[in-house]
DNA sequence: GCGCACCTCATGGAAATCCATGCATCGCAA
DNA sequence: TTGCGATGCATGGATTTCCATGAGGTGCGC
């Protein structure tokens, strides 16, 4: 493993046991960055590395329920729980909201150092799957609005003359967008772009064309 | 809601529970199927409707996490779980497997029914899913041998020609095979036929056809 | 004003697809 | 044995796609 190669996050707000978790990570190779409080945390400026949060229920300032629903809809590493006084109602919402384990202290070394080994292979397969799309979306933003009205219909499996007609212009006019749509998405082949037409989300607007077309 | 429309299955060893369960759920309306042991419930007939597993966790013959984890290779319904002595571990082991909730008596029936609604939804959900891939999948098996050759060659993007030539046939056969594949799988176009195999999971043989094709 | 990006259209030929018709072989089951 | 399904191939025409070339109009920013 080379060093940076990744980062856990510590946030607890006793500082013995960050200290502790910091020296458990190192003397596994791995480098932490702590934090005292969820407010600590949330403004720290984090390295764009695959990463892991191991975090406390119980803080000063946000509660760390709190903090995982704050940071739900953004980007953000997988979360390992650990708390002193935890209670199952809470250690199922953790769960449920996608933390991917829930250690009460005592906990074994062993047991957090699997969950965050865990952690960080998830969160490096998560980034890897979000860059790849991250790529597909710039394609994406770098299509003219015309090109991006073309995209739902050539991948819906319209014929260019039916797609051109929805558009209201020339069958040839159509075949240039597609063309560059083609191009711009780095799609070899028709059945390339529905694969990544899919995978953008991008709604196909009810497919017509052979088989059954009768009205 | 029409009866018979869903079921829930009620697995606990204490027949008070069970009872009290099975009144609540008649009185909000939902027939419920009760079992005093795992086994009970395992080797009792299912109806084929969207259904429920309320399951105590702890059971005179197999503990219900167990019971979980023996059912979750084949299709069951989400599982609800009740317990009069749990812990932690065991709850987060519960959802991490899937469970969709973990209860702790004494719970409100709310709660209770809160989430028997959400499981029953989800199960509804999950059938239709399951039901419409079913269809392709039954499509899929209905091709020959020979064109489940052709499929993925199709869907890979490759020209009629260059996935005859993959299989070493004439182009006008690989086009009639193609031309039944469209119309067994009930593909409008192709671009509907690499959905199919989008969902079916049928692996591309690595793409090829146009843009930069140099050696 | 000028350049540039975008959208539009036409022509024409090469290549590929779609479709119908007809036919042959093989293996298996009624 | 007869029949059927699966596989294979050919011809030929209609349709569609692919590609290159050429060209006009609009709107925006320098």
């Amino acid at each position: 493993m080379r060093e940076g190669e990744h980062v856990v996050f510590v946030v607890d707000d006793d500082a013995r046991i960050r200290e502790a978790l910091g020296e458990l990570l190192a003397s596994h190779g791995i480098e932490a960055s702590t934090f005292g409080s969820a407010r600590a945390y949330i403004e720290a400026p984090k390295p764009d590395v695959p990463a892991c949060l191991v975090l406390d229920v119980e803080l000063p300032d946000i509660n760390g329920l709190d903090l995982q629903r704050q940071i739900a809809d953004g980007d953000h590493p997988p979360i390992v729980f650990i708390t002193g006084h935890g209670d199952i109602p809470s250690s199922v919402r953790a769960i449920k909201h996608g933390a991917l384990d829930f250690l009460t202290k005592p906990f074994s070394e062993a047991d957090l150092m699997a969950a965050i080994h865990a952690a960080l292979a998830l969160d490096r397969a998560t980034r890897s799957a979000r860059a790849e799309l991250g790529v597909l979306k710039q394609r994406y933003l770098d299509l003219t609005p015309r090109e991006r009205d073309v995209l739902p219909l050539v991948v819906s499996g319209l014929l260019n003359k039916q797609a051109a007609a929805e558009l209201g212009i020339s069958e040839v006019t159509l075949q240039i967008h597609r063309r560059n749509v083609m191009q711009k998405m780095a799609a070899a082949s028709l059945a390339d772009l529905v694969r990544i037409a899919e995978r953008l989300e991008i709604p196909i607007t009810r497919s017509r064309r052979q088989g059954g077309n009768a009205t």
